[in-house]
DNA sequence: ACCTGAACACCGTTCAAGT
DNA sequence: ACCTGAACACCGTTCAAGT
């Protein structure tokens, strides 16, 4: 991208700054191409086929372009999936505030995981980069304020806040990008316990296995409390 | 690869029985090439320089052939994944069997977490395919047997099983493949719960966030089964 | 000043031609 | 029968040459 200032790699908080001023000086170009507009496209292109489809000359067929142009708006692809990122994190909605604390943990859980599996093949874009985009800073904070909220001590909420982002993750996991409809568990075969228990782990629901555990979480939580 | 039987995609039950009926089979190659050798050195690339440098040429000029060579061993890329995944989960160590159930549940998912942190680069190669190796199979079934071991019941057990295999694998997301070495936390600017409490978020160990998140689990068990 | 065709250094995979 | 150079259809990224 010829005329980009000097920012640092993409997703540090240097970066999003000028990016912020880059919009802000931005005129509009002949060719109509707008960073919305690209992103909007990217991130159709990775929900339909996959983040390994998103190839920058991929992306620039789509607009009936090369892929030199697109990188007149573009530095790289791998600022192409911070801005995916940053995207996707906008659809995160906070619960209302009134909310009890241990409410709003929940539900801000659940609605992070709600917009992850609306979006699996973005999910290995998380790790990609820093995740300092201001929709990103926005929702990490609201985690803790909750847990906080909640009426957690610090020295409790702080793990806490981080293993439940974990857990977020990794219950996507399996069903995030370039993922196998079902590779875990493994058939049954030589595994007495699993076969035993097949049809009951074979039809577990995911929603439930998550609201499961994260209930458990809570509720140890709860006890260390002496709630 | 030629002369290969059909036997379906890389990892599942049918892959893997014609694949042991492959090793059976085989005699020695003039080239000295073993899919032995070939894992072990797939292994030390990917350990060293991550998954998107395990590429097939690459991989062939290690051993100074090309890659038309190395695709007489290995039928392909995602053939190299699954067998990569396999070696890997070979490193887990069951727990002594004879140690109480909760000790057991505790030990695999903690000597899970060790070896997948020991691979990070290898993690994203889990849900490549489906997981039907012997190894995967193994420790896939002494997870739900330590778990009904410590007494949980089935209907607790199953979901608490899955859950914590979600954790595991979301306790290593930031570190595996491609992660940044910080993604997340952001820098907290803008986020003020974040910053009133930063040195203790960002000196956080992620060790000990994942072994209380795991305490904080099974406590709840606990408290949800009356103990 | 702005744009982009063409090139560079890569990929996974295949197969015809060699031994 | 076994092996592999060369090709095919791709990548991300750059830059000289055009307008």
């Amino acid at each position: 991208m010829v005329g980009t200032t000097e920012s640092g790699p993409p997703g540090t908080s240097a970066w999003w700054a000028a990016h912020a001023e880059r919009l802000e000086r931005r005129r509009p170009r002949v060719d109509g191409l707008t960073i919305e507009r690209i992103v909007d496209e990217a991130l159709a292109l990775v929900d339909g086929e996959g983040l390994d489809a998103l190839t920058v000359r991929g992306l620039a067929a789509r607009f009936d372009t090369s892929s030199a142009t697109l990188y007149r708006h573009v530095a790289s692809r791998d600022e192409l999936l911070v801005l995916l990122v940053e995207q996707v994190l906008g659809e995160i909605r906070l619960p209302d505030p009134s909310l009890a604390g241990r409410t709003k943990v929940l539900e801000l859980s659940t609605e992070f995981r709600r917009v992850l599996l609306a979006h699996p093949n973005v999910v290995d874009a998380l790790r990609a980069a820093p995740l300092n985009g201001p929709n990103a800073v926005r929702c990490a904070d609201a985690g803790l304020a909750n847990l906080l909220d909640a009426g957690y001590p610090p020295d409790l909420a702080i793990p806490a806040y981080l293993a439940m982002i974990d857990y977020v993750l990794g219950s996507v996991f399996f069903r995030s990008a370039g993922g196998d409809p079902q590779p875990f568990p493994p058939a049954p075969e030589g595994a007495p316990t699993l076969e035993a228990n097949w049809s009951e782990v074979a039809e577990s629901e995911s929603e439930k296995v998550f609201a499961f555990g994260l209930e458990m979480f809570l509720t140890g939580l709860d006890r260390l409390t002496g709630r």
